[in-house]
DNA sequence: ACAGAAGTACGATCGTCGTCAAACTTCGAT
DNA sequence: ATCGAAGTTTGACGACGATCGTACTTCTGT
């Protein structure tokens, strides 16, 4: 019954705000962390993503994408899952994350 | 024949960084002057606009919104007119500037 | 030619943010 | 019960960026 077994506050779809949303996804660790959020498809522990930061870093990033309402977050054993908002992001902000996790097009000639 | 007659230099479409794009879309200020172009639907002077900076403020804004490749900027005698280039930032980051322009639906209940 | 309007260029300041290391907590497995 | 794995917390540091005032440039109108 430890504190760290307590899901930590999640903001509701109603409370996302657009410019915390944007300053979260400013940073190219953060998206990186979302972008493969969206491709795997499934919940993701913290410790297995692909990203090139210490762990307190790591910490940090998730903290500023969860309270900007972009992933979810709750534990199994000692890991912390991650799980992205798609949906709600969708209904606050269509087409946001579609055009930011879409990987860039080579443009024609 | 003066030097300020010179266009600045733009970005070519192929050019379009994500990053560079998002950078300078997370300030409030450059994503209200985008916001103000797109919903004005014509060119604007610098001075036209309603942001709450000093001149010299506004200059550093529109000259990364500039670099950014958001905005192409010409002069008409002393007043610097700004062009939203939507269908080249549609063209590299597809959904992106309608995400952002898009004014918050409320939600239902 | 001169004054004013519209911006630009240049420093300087100041706050915020990304980063890390170190110490700590919690949980699972042995 | 102990150890290691997985994160968290705290504090410090460094860089970057938004802001401003001042001085300067360019053009327009008179």
């Amino acid at each position: 019954m430890g504190l760290m077994g307590r899901t930590p506050p999640h903001p509701d779809v109603s409370q996302f705000d657009l410019q915390q949303v944007l300053e979260a996804l400013v940073d190219p660790v953060r998206r990186s962390i979302v972008t493969q959020l969206d491709a795997s498809g499934e919940d993701l522990a913290c410790g297995t993503f692909d990203i090139a930061v210490s762990k307190s870093t790591a910490t940090h990033h998730f903290k500023v994408l969860r309270e900007a309402g972009l992933i979810r977050q709750y534990y199994v054993g000692t890991s912390r899952m991650n799980a992205l908002r798609r949906a709600e992001m969708d209904e606050a902000f269509p087409g946001l994350l579609d055009a930011l996790t879409r990987p860039r097009v080579s443009l024609p000639a």
